[in-house]
DNA sequence: AAGCTTTTGCAAATGGTTTGCAGTGGGTGG
DNA sequence: CCACCCACTGCAAACCATTTGCAAAAGCTT
């Protein structure tokens, strides 16, 4: 349960061309706006929301909708996860080698910083939920809230 | 962690004076509409909907902008707290003298059914993530998904 | 009952997300 | 290598949850 700073671009760990290699697996087309996509997720692992996704795009690569469209169709592959922080809309990142296995994340909720948290000791809860409430296929949704320590010492108005 | 089911209308535990005394100790006023807000809560306890919440009210009883704006304030003064299922918009449920506690919820994904988790195994976690990480003020939001035993047999399709 | 302040209703603005439609452009077959 | 077809994109507008502005209505205090 140590936490892993996701703070920014150390290195892009997956290959675009591995990326797009995907993509033809599944018959989907290799457009601009899609490689432009992957290539800035790439270079930012962390959960980002559409329009910050869209605002790292170069001018009139491609449009909020595609954004929104791709998000879609990439989380249906699972190349993308989807994360809820509550506020201002839903965030994606990739789903990468590395982060593959299902983790969490903890926000600062002045600045906003995200670090990601590894290993899940929920598992063996879910499945002790399934054996109490008769339910199946039980998931779950966390995510940690705080202030972060820089954040503890500058004391800047929360956003 | 045995799952508790909180299905509808089994008494009203909390009495509407209760409620209401609240309201004054803050020097909130005892409104038509606020009265019929918690009288409905009090007789729903399960997270809902704004709109739900809203259609629960006699006509005219009340307008949807005051259902947002006292959930704005009851939530500020404690009474009623927010809890997010990520489809379809905010819930909010009543914080009742036995529900008071931090508790997490199991929703079904087919009916959409919500059953209340006892007690919560994660605020050790909590503190074991700031001593980790030195955020502070640690807290998180953690809700539970699946399949409920009803929609495992008819098979609905999911809303 | 009068007066002051909070609260409400209505309308309209806002912000995230989705949809309709016509035009563009990958990728494949000839 | 070219042409064709369908997936994909851009743009505009629709949608839905939530917020805001403002004047009228209603609590609470005196």
């Amino acid at each position: 349960m140590k936490p892993r700073s996701t703070g920014c671009c150390h290195g892009s760990h997956v290959e675009l061309p591995t990326l797009t290699a995907k993509l033809r697996k599944e018959s989907l087309k290799i457009t601009g706006p899609r490689q432009a996509i992957l290539e800035a997720m790439r270079h930012h692992p962390h959960p980002l929301l559409i329009k910050e996704l869209h605002a790292l795009l170069a001018e009139g690569d491609c449009d909020l909708v595609t954004v929104y469209r791709s998000m879609k169709t990439l989380q249906k592959m699972g190349m993308v996860r989807r994360v809820e922080f509550g506020k201002g809309g839903s965030r994606f990142e990739l789903v990468t080698d590395e982060g593959r296995e299902h983790h969490h994340h903890l926000v600062c909720e002045a600045c906003h910083a995200v670090m990601q948290l590894d290993d899940c000791l929920l598992l063996e809860v879910e499945r002790r939920i399934e054996k109490a409430s008769g339910f199946r296929s039980v998931t779950h949704r966390l995510e940690f809230f705080g202030i972060c320590p820089a954040c503890q010492k500058s004391s800047v108005p929360k956003p």
